[in-house]
DNA sequence: CTTTTATATAGGATTAATCTAATATTAGCA
DNA sequence: TGCTAATATTAGATTAATCCTATATAAAAG
């Protein structure tokens, strides 16, 4: 599962606890690549455990629940950079517009436009989402190892959009002048 | 859910054993779309029926189980037809070679070429899977509206290969000459 | 003075997807 | 003669994702 990895990698740049994880992490930067609930990832902290990839330092705190923070261990890392050379099968998108647009045949025209302009809207929210992120531009000398990953990593989620969004307005062309 | 609906679809162009639905739709035309395996597909008509959406006609034979043909119901129609205008939410799309990408920087970067290049293959694998089905193009008078929305649909995963195969070219060259 | 937000974790429940095995018969192939 | 593929359905099990509730307290906001 690559949540397990996705948190192993977080880790190994810092120890967390399942909180700074959640709040720091899956609702930032990892947010538009692996959106994740808390409940996950404290269960895939416990299996982390289990599988001695990660320990685990409580510390005591008198106000509020105890902290659990976690470090990654060598086995850890051996796992990770084991993971991160192993080729992973595409993932399967199931685009529930596309199963709509299929069998859209008996709906009038304005309804399928109708649809479409929903999802561009979506789309443009979502491209500026992408694209309000900051990272060093491709051809930027200046920019790190991490840097550079994270920003192809993000080219993609905005070439994504873009391609939608370009499909869109075609698709949209393509019913109006039918 | 998103495949009771497409079920709703199919059994409406023509109605349809749990079986036919599996080899002759679930694993041709809509395989790329909405992967489903047979346990679903069972387990969503028996949900169809319950609901009233479909109807179960029960043809006895000697020689091996009896067939189940599922028609839809005017009250399946309706549901169909008010799914096929409802805004559904965009796909999350989870994407493990990102996550890999993500935190690669201690990868050598032949190892991370080595990555790029394996999903490449893969990507043009599915490329050539998509453009091998036949179906009129966006131009063709001649084409169906049937015919048109599905060419639709094919157009954007021929597209979103491409936008894949563009970006992991960039991809690989932006590590090369880092 | 009350409500919300932040800190921090645990665990039950449900849905969707996937896998697996069981059942039963015919037809074709080697 | 024995094996495999095709036809057709049922059901158990597991994993992943999502939701929701419970617990506990401090600080900030209104």
């Amino acid at each position: 599962m690559s949540l397990a990895h996705a948190i192993l990698g977080l880790l190994q740049q810092e120890e967390m606890t399942g909180y700074d994880l959640k709040t720091s992490c899956f609702d930032q930067c990892i947010a538009h690549l692996w959106p994740a609930d808390q409940a996950q990832i404290y269960r895939t902290l416990d299996k982390l455990v289990e599988q001695g990839w990660t320990t685990c330092k409580v510390e005591i705190q008198r106000d509020r629940p105890n902290r659990k923070v976690y470090s990654v261990t060598e086995a850890g890392i051996a796992e990770l950079i084991q993971w991160l050379q192993c080729h992973q099968p595409l993932p399967k998108v199931r685009e529930p517009l596309l199963i709509q647009l299929f069998f859209a045949a008996q709906l009038p025209n304005e309804a399928i436009i109708q649809l479409l302009k929903q999802q561009l809207a979506a789309r443009h929210e979502k491209l500026a989402e992408c694209e309000s992120i900051e990272l060093p531009t491709l051809g930027d000398q200046s920019a790190s190892r991490e840097q550079i990953l994270q920003r192809l990593v993000l080219e993609l989620a905005i070439r994504r959009e873009e391609t939608y969004i370009d499909w869109l307005k075609t698709a949209i062309d393509a019913i109006r002048h039918q």
